[in-house]
DNA sequence: TCCATTTGCCTAATCCATTTAGGCAATCCC
DNA sequence: GGGATTGCCTAAATGGATTAGGCAAATGGA
């Protein structure tokens, strides 16, 4: 019998996609074999388990992603590159909702320290760096600016957002505007 | 045979205390049927399918953290409340992981429009009275709310904070003084 | 109290995903 | 070309989801 010619790349670029049309969630090893015409059992040879198939996926897209943001902050400074980090993030959940939601999956410590995601946080910290922060503060702000944006992207996601007619658009330019001037103060400096 | 003594309500009460032991993905009509030592088709008669009896137990949720917090709620106003309102989710999902998750679960349109879920954005709706939004302001302020509590407790979940020393509660801190600051000042009244 | 109805839980069976073991054939390389 | 490797196969076990159909226990009316 002629050979599919399977590798890992290829499964875990074929997973990825099927991610996108189906949703991360309904990848399972059988539905790629499919994708390839082969057998399931004949995926084992390339991949441990399922769960190992996931994780390559998600750090497929960790890398993927995190190439993109770099790309769209290149050159940019302050506001433009804040508004151009979070964009290169709701633009890559849009376009790739399945790949999206893979980096969202739970990797265990070793993985993620040998992960793109690393990068993720260095350019958190970059963008931060072109608004007058210290420490503690910077820390409180990257895991500001992740949880808005995560949060976001997750919400309008699920439809939260379709229930008003508010462009969601224009409710994330307004947030990008209020994170933008929340950093310029320097934080909430607490005065009455 | 003694009967078990099934009915709906205990299925999803099981299911609720299983997900936050085990994990919400772990919930499965055949695991619930485990803990009550009864066969998994038995409780077909109960519930539809996996799927309703998740989303039932989704729907249990919604309507014990609205509860939660509206009694949090209860007298307070300002950035007293937003904060009982922010420390309402986030207890509740330290507590109740699974369930927590639960609560994310995508409903479609005319099953969330039934639940509790409405009273949560009234609940939003109704702290933000306490601070001067027309709209669309308000629209924008709701969800970045949301965005940034759903986040945060999510990334804080996965374990997306432990790999710094700054204290998680500080950052939470610091965050609902971020946003009471925002909304004080009314959005972020681009000048400058 | 007896019988009929309802209903709760069971057995049996099917379908699908995961995973392991072991085998044959295509491919690679000398 | 032939031996070693490796890719994909078949077979089989496990476990969850789901449906069909049956018996027995609870319920309630007479």
């Amino acid at each position: 019998m002629a050979r599919a010619g399977l590798t890992v790349e290829r499964l875990v670029v074929a997973g990825a996609e099927l991610a996108d049309q189906v949703g991360f969630d309904q990848v399972t090893v059988a539905a790629v074999a499919r994708g390839f015409g082969v057998q399931t059992a004949s995926l084992y040879s390339h991949v441990k388990s399922s769960h190992d198939l996931k994780t390559r996926i998600a750090l497929y897209a960790l890398e993927e992603l995190a190439d993109l943001v770099a790309d769209a902050l290149a050159g940019r400074a302050g506001r433009d590159a804040l508004a151009a980090f979070a964009d290169a993030y709701r633009d890559y959940a849009a376009r790739h909702p399945g790949r999206y939601d893979a980096t969202r999956l739970r990797l265990d410590a070793a993985t993620a320290a040998a992960s793109a995601g690393v990068r993720h946080a260095q350019m958190t910290r970059a963008i931060l760096r072109g608004y007058d922060l210290g420490e503690p503060e910077q820390t409180h702000a990257v895991r500001m600016l992740g949880s808005v944006f995560h949060g976001y992207i997750s919400l309008e996601a699920a439809g939260g957002f379709s229930h008003t007619a508010v462009d969601p658009q224009q409710s994330w330019d307004w947030i990008i505007d209020s994170l933008d001037a929340l950093l310029r103060a320097g934080g909430p400096r607490t005065s009455g």
